[in-house]
DNA sequence: GTGTAACCGATTATCGATAGTCGGTGGAGG
DNA sequence: CCTCCACCGACTATCGATAATCGGTTACAC
């Protein structure tokens, strides 16, 4: 059933977004985005048939945006019940920190090992967070972080543990701490330093101490963005 | 993974899985394991409509399965290509104690610090291992082991850190590991009672050195039981 | 022979419809 | 007045169908 002649399909004239990504993953990052927002309240109802709406897409896409989000802890699904915002989102940011510090000082230990650490790459970051810092730029500072991080645990040649890491969701996760937890960029670019500092002198214990410490000092900062954004409606 | 092929006949006499959960989560689960397992091979194509096909369900619960995965990172999807199944799920029994070493390591750190390490049932399980090993129960030992870890991650009160370790699938390998490396089961209450005995007594920094030591004595063993249960397969 | 374009079979992405389940509600009974 | 239970509306879980794409292949001109 070839139509010889190219039916041309001229004016479908409705398809406006560029889509090139599935609207499943467009709906699940813009989701993400009101729930970090705050815009989306813990513990409100996300309802599947009303999100769809609002989108302009069927049911489908929403369902499976919805079990990304619950993969990344930021909602709950009860079956046949529904899907909840998490209350204890920035709970979960703190928890983070000190997963990451577990992965990544195993990750420095395995790397210094096997002699494997990209130093230039780790001093190139440096100076990339010191020039977002400079600038102001806080969403370039935390890309370099994360890669940063990433390098080393890249370094560690552990797919496993880069797995682990990698289902962190660092990325979706950092900036939200940057900016819940009022992090000077120039911190961060100094502690970074220092970490690298430590690396690079070659004491193994001394450096896996600092790259664990260097996160669970994440997890004691006050997070309370949410807080603040939950705040200004109630 | 290869086709049997029954032809399915309209006669859904597929099992009805005992229905409580959703079918999304059975499949995964049922998924999981045979991925773990080595039943289906990485790299090998997750075709939804014959999975679909292959539980007697539609299309749209085994999407929601493979999105669940995809987030576990045990499969890759690129859109409108297809899931695969990521290559390194398969090598990583190895790699997978390193990664149990390093969250063991801080949730005994964590437990320690908040003093709720459950020391009555750590010993209870290492009294169970010792009765294994003299009745020649591997399967039990195996057990008791999984369980005397899980208790230590439990006992850490952080959700993210139980997720990334039950995400290991720890079950699922250590029995593999007991019967590809050898492990004596005498040898292995020895060890769990070494480690508890550490743990009793307080001092901090050496439990959690022993409590990594412990997991990153296993990633020493020869490892081939995957090779081997790769083969039996295919 | 070789390169390009239209074609094809296979499979994914999405839709619209429907069966079932859940929590709440209002009336009967205590 | 309070408790219990069948009924109701809202929503989720699942299905079957259809539109869109992809990679490979064939046809055709050079």
């Amino acid at each position: 059933m070839t139509p010889d002649e190219p039916a041309a399909p001229p004016a479908p004239a409705v398809t406006p977004l560029v889509t090139r990504l599935t609207l499943a993953r467009q709906i699940r990052e813009s989701l993400v985005v009101r729930i970090v927002s705050g815009e989306i309240q813990p513990g409100e109802r996300l309802v599947e048939t009303r999100i769809a709406a609002m989108y302009g897409t069927s049911q489908a896409p929403v369902r499976e945006a919805l079990r990304e989000l619950e993969a990344m802890r930021m909602v709950e699904t009860r079956p046949r019940r529904g899907t909840f915002v998490r209350h204890f989102v920035q709970q979960t940011l703190r928890e983070s920190y000190v997963v990451r510090a577990a992965l990544e000082e195993t990750a420095t230990r395995l790397a210094m090992l096997a002699g494997t650490m990209p130093l230039p790459a780790l001093r190139a970051e440096v100076k990339a967070m010191r020039a977002a810092a400079r600038a102001g730029d806080a969403a370039a500072a935390a890309r370099a972080s994360v890669a940063f991080h990433r390098h080393i645990v890249d370094a560690a040649h552990n797919e496993l543990l880069k797995l682990s890491w990698e289902a962190l969701q660092i990325e979706a996760r950092t900036s939200v701490t940057m900016v819940a937890a009022e992090v000077k960029l120039k911190d961060i670019a100094r502690d970074h330093a220092e970490l690298l500092r430590s690396i690079e002198d070659g004491e193994l214990e001394t450096a896996c101490k600092h790259a664990r410490d260097h996160q669970w000092h994440y997890a004691d900062l006050p997070h309370d963005a949410h807080g603040r954004a939950r705040r200004q409606v109630s």
